[in-house]
DNA sequence: ACTATTTCGTCAGTATACCCCGTTTTATTG
DNA sequence: CAATAAAACGGGGTATACTGACGAAATAGT
């Protein structure tokens, strides 16, 4: 087909030979695409998506919360979350409704059947973390959660949706 | 402002208490979107964004490819290519033309302007790289690469965009 | 009390990222 | 060589993800 120059025989530039392979940003990039792929073969049954199941642990965790709260807790931008809270509600996973001492907020909450479909989703969800990270050694694993908890939280400003406390006492 | 429930005082459920930082997911997505950001800001003079760097320096190391190629080694969708690649083709940055030998395939390169602004982003991108693993000791990102290899390598098959062969002979 | 600022939500716009499906062209096979 | 299969591309559709700007409401400062 084409792969005669597997090692770029035509090489640009002595400089670089810049293999994407070597670029942070791509793994990470690469691996996010793997993960909602895992995440949407093994939850398809339910037609839920990482963000929204996200959404919806944010929302078990800590009921009647405003878009802002949850977009902190799920780590989603608050424009995105009022877009991911419309669908869940239109699919009437979640109820949405003005708090009564803010008018400015707008108050959301699983409805029973979205509180039985976040339940009913764990097992899903645990079986995609698993087939994710299966290539990986039990000591490998852990390493890795480590370092990427740790990347997160120092560079958690970095991100428009930066998570506002929470998480952890921080050990 | 409503974080008095910081560790969910009405837990819903004894059973999980699931805290989305123990998901690899949510991790992952969280780097995905730190990474982006921070880019962005680095490369805010190109007004490049990761994935049309992505897909720029595939051109580099090899011009002249069709769209499945430059999707496959950029890691990324074969429809989201042809959209990117619009983009760049739109902005003077890349050429597009129809195959002489396979008249369904679109190959396109790097215009003269197009090779020197990828180029002239190594810099930026570099110093993106650098503040986004900052927060880790150089140990610590030699390991975190490492590992994040190791994960895409195995799960390629399971991205819509899996790499064809290239980047290393495999050791 | 009254202005100034901040906060919450929304809208419009752009860019990934993917799916399904249909069309054209190439490759395969009986 | 004709019928079939496979590959490359495009279009339509959906869901993230973020920017910038705006109006409405609440809070701070004076």
């Amino acid at each position: 087909m084409n792969i005669k120059n597997t090692t770029a025989a035509a090489s640009p530039v002595a400089g670089s030979m810049t293999s994407l392979w070597d670029r942070p940003g791509y793994l990470v990039r690469r691996l996010h695409q793997i993960h909602v792929a895992i995440f949407l073969e093994e939850c398809a049954a339910f037609g839920i998506t990482p963000v929204q199941y996200a959404v919806m642990t944010a929302l078990l965790n800590r009921p009647d919360s405003d878009q802002v709260t949850v977009a902190s807790d799920a780590g989603i931008d608050r424009t995105n979350v009022a877009d991911v809270l419309a669908r869940l509600d239109q699919r009437g996973l979640v109820a949405r409704s003005t708090s009564k001492t803010d008018r400015r907020q707008r108050i959301a909450r699983l409805t029973a059947e979205g509180e039985r479909m976040a339940r009913d989703m764990e097992r899903a969800s645990l079986s995609a973390q698993s087939k994710f990270m299966a290539p990986l050694s039990a000591e490998k694993r852990t390493r890795l959660m480590a370092l990427m908890t740790e990347l997160v939280e120092a560079n958690n400003e970095f991100s428009r949706a930066p998570t506002r406390g929470s998480h952890q006492p921080d050990k």
